[in-house]
DNA sequence: ATACTGTTATATAATCAATATAACAGTTAA
DNA sequence: TTAACTGTTATATTGATTATATAACAGTAT
């Protein structure tokens, strides 16, 4: 499994490997019942605590994206993309509420966030 | 000066200090040169420490919003409105990164976001 | 002098993030 | 059954951040 992890960043090191393993889950790069790396695998290849290894795949389990039982290791849910695009939805309303309130007090024109929203959209593939 | 604070949002009491008097300052209800309360006052009026108020304003002035001098007080300080809005647009530019990465990820369509955008735009007078 | 301003230093406490280590428990295959 | 894997639980320690309290110090103004 690769694993980009930031010391620097301000995201704890427990959500950077939640959040790269959902990536992966959703890309289908880790498929439906496929072994996650054991937490003491994962934990030597990446240099990271044990400890840390396991709070992000407890809150992976928590979050219904892999299933994980003592003695055998963590496995990839069977995954439903419907109920993970409706809590992605509430993430994008939140951050879409940010930028009306900031809109607001800066008067900063709507249409110019709006053309800013369009050109970031196409410029990536 | 009217500050509400919440001991229960994870945003630190110094920070929500921080962006409701900066908010003040860019609507005008603080305006140029106007004194902000001393930090023995505010703290006594809203109950939080002097260390914490004192965060705060240290914090206002670093980014250019207040002038502190000593024996004297907290001033609000010219503004520079156009420095800000950059500072700001900056900050809009993150969220709808984040907002893109999401809907890529989940194939999440532009058009929806957009529109929930401009729903959400429109809906706030 | 007095009464305001802000400043600095110290100590304490709570929480979060991360680490390390050890002992415990389930699974599987030699 | 033992060995070698899995995950689990408990404990302790470290460091950073946030918030508090208190006291002593320093500048300003009347």
């Amino acid at each position: 499994m690769k694993l980009i992890i930031s010391n620097s960043s301000n995201v704890p090191i427990y959500e950077q490997i939640k959040n790269q393993i959902i990536d992966q889950i959703l890309k289908d790069d880790l498929k439906e019942d496929e072994a996650l790396p054991s937490i003491r695998t994962l934990s030597a290849d990446i240099k990271i605590s044990v400890m840390t290894i396991k709070k992000a795949y407890d809150e992976l389990e928590k979050e219904g994206y892999i299933i994980t039982r003592q003695g055998k290791g963590s496995f990839v849910a069977p995954k439903n993309l419907e109920l993970a695009k409706e809590e992605k939805k509430k993430e994008i309303e939140e951050h879409i509420n940010k930028i009306v309130s900031i809109s607001k007090i800066y008067n900063i024109d709507e249409k110019e966030v709006l053309d800013l929203f369009k050109y970031m959209f196409e410029g990536e593939s």
